[in-house]
RNA sequence: GUGGGCGUAGCUCAAUGGUAGAGCACCGGCCUGUGGCGCCGGACGUUGCGGGUUCGAUCCCCGUCGUCCACCCCA
């Protein structure tokens, strides 16, 4: 047998219900907050997520299912989505026709990594991104969109923490204030933070060694580094999710692992993931678009993880099928009369349902029965020579003749 | 990449160093043209794969693959 590669994962009959009921939400969420839908390539350039996530992050570094094609050129599975989008913003010139650009996608991500709860390899996520506009309301609006998308889900006990990492005038002296608290203790943290400490201090606040926790507790916040401008943005966005009544805590441990963030960050967390309990995350990125070759345009945006959401939903939703009907043929001559009256309801719009294999009317009830039909529409010799079928109601168990004639407008009002 | 748990019927799981069983699901009968409930019957397994120990391995050992959880990282 041929089995799917690890970490991958067939979503089936189901569980796919669920899975839209995500997606659908998500796509309605984005037409009342006026985002348009894009969809990039999932294989790119290489150098796309070296240069657009950072060279230094573990995704770049070890997670990307990268390859060389057969025309000699570096390709790799996207890991995530943001890069693409503002390539793809940056390669149609879409400052032009979208100033203010607010694009959403959504599809299969890939990072080789050890699958565990809530992480697979190939992966799904929603992307939310904003172009050129640096108006910390829009950061609100971003987060308004995360947010809600969380609760229209109908999944408790999330939760948003927002944090600012400043901005390329800032962050130095924070990276400064940062290590000079350090100090002395700065040997005695783990090898993780010891490396980080030389690449990038700030994610010394990833670590969870139980041992480093009192010393990290003691540095300072990156909010207390903020240049002017960037202190009034953060203001600017707790004010604004304040006026849209949406809850936030600051957790000056909020740093992200991929290096373009700039000012706002933001996670949604779940309690039902496991050690993964990162439902959604982003942040601004200032510099990024410039960074990727196109003009010095702004942008903020978040990904969510689909698989995430749909663990995190609620077991109540289950998604109920559309009424539907069932027809039953009884000998050869009623089978081509119910073949036409299937077709019939089918062209109608009506959901019909048929089994094919000449099996007994008890057999083909079940049937009917497990597919949940609301009607049999049964033809036997019997109804063939009165010109008429049966018309079984499933749930009331009631059943009338109805001329042949009448079929479709008679299941279309039982329904 | 590291550590631990687990791989037995389609699914959920039992069992024993002497060649495997239940519940659910499936098919049929009771009901010669009427589903759900019930009763009766049927079909279904190279016990993940490879090797070793043993008279004999599903069970013990080694390897391998898969899976789950955690570290790491992140959605």
């Amino acid at each position: 047998m041929i089995s799917a590669i690890r970490g991958t994962h067939d979503i089936l009959p189901g569980e796919v219900e669920r899975w839209q009921f995500v997606e659908r939400i998500a796509r309605s969420l984005c037409d009342r907050y006026g985002f348009a839908e894009i969809r990039t390539p999932v294989i790119e350039k290489e150098e796309l997520f070296a240069k657009g996530s950072g060279e230094s992050t573990d995704i770049v570094q070890k997670e990307m299912y990268a390859f060389t094609d057969k025309g000699g050129e570096r390709i790799t599975l996207r890991p995530e989505a943001t890069p693409s989008m503002v390539r793809a913003y940056v390669e149609h010139s879409l400052e032009h026709a979208l100033p203010f650009a607010k694009l959403f996608s959504m599809g299969p991500m890939f990072r080789y990594e050890r699958p565990q709860k809530g992480r697979q390899r190939q992966f799904h996520q929603f992307d939310v991104e904003v172009f050129g506009i640096s108006d910390p309301a829009i950061d609100a609006e971003v987060i308004d969109l995360a947010w809600s998308l969380v609760t229209e889900l109908g999944i408790a006990q999330a939760e948003l923490v927002i944090n600012s990492v400043g901005c390329p005038d800032c962050r130095p002296k924070f990276h400064e204030a940062l290590l000079a608290a350090l100090g002395d203790d700065l040997p005695k943290l783990c090898g993780d933070c010891q490396r980080r400490a030389v690449i990038n201090p700030l994610r010394i606040y990833d670590c969870k060694v139980p041992a480093d926790q009192p010393i990290i507790d003691k540095l300072p916040h990156a909010v207390d580094y903020l240049c002017e401008p960037c202190a009034t943005h953060f203001t600017g966005v707790r004010s604004h999710l304040d006026a849209f009544g949406i809850p936030w805590t600051i957790s000056h441990r909020l740093v992200r692992g991929l290096d373009y963030y700039t000012r706002t960050t933001f996670e949604v967390l779940g309690q039902t993931l496991g050690a993964q309990n990162a439902i959604l995350g982003g942040g601004r990125y200032d510099g990024l678009v410039k960074k990727l070759g196109g003009p010095d345009r702004v942008g903020i945006g978040f990904a969510a993880g689909i698989e995430r959401l749909v663990l995190a939903l609620p077991e109540s939703v289950k998604v109920v099928p559309p009424a539907r009907a069932f027809v039953v043929a009884l000998g050869e001559a009623p089978r081509t009369e119910a073949l036409r009256i299937l077709r019939e309801l089918r062209v109608a719009g009506i959901p019909a349902e048929m089994e094919f294999e000449a099996r007994s009317m008890k057999a083909q009830l079940k049937r009917a029965d497990r597919v949940q039909a609301a009607l049999a529409i049964i033809v036997g010799d019997d109804e063939l020579a009165r010109g008429e079928v049966t018309l079984r109601d499933m749930r009331k168990s009631e059943q009338r003749a109805v001329a042949r004639a009448h079929v479709v407008e008679a299941v279309r009002t039982s329904l």
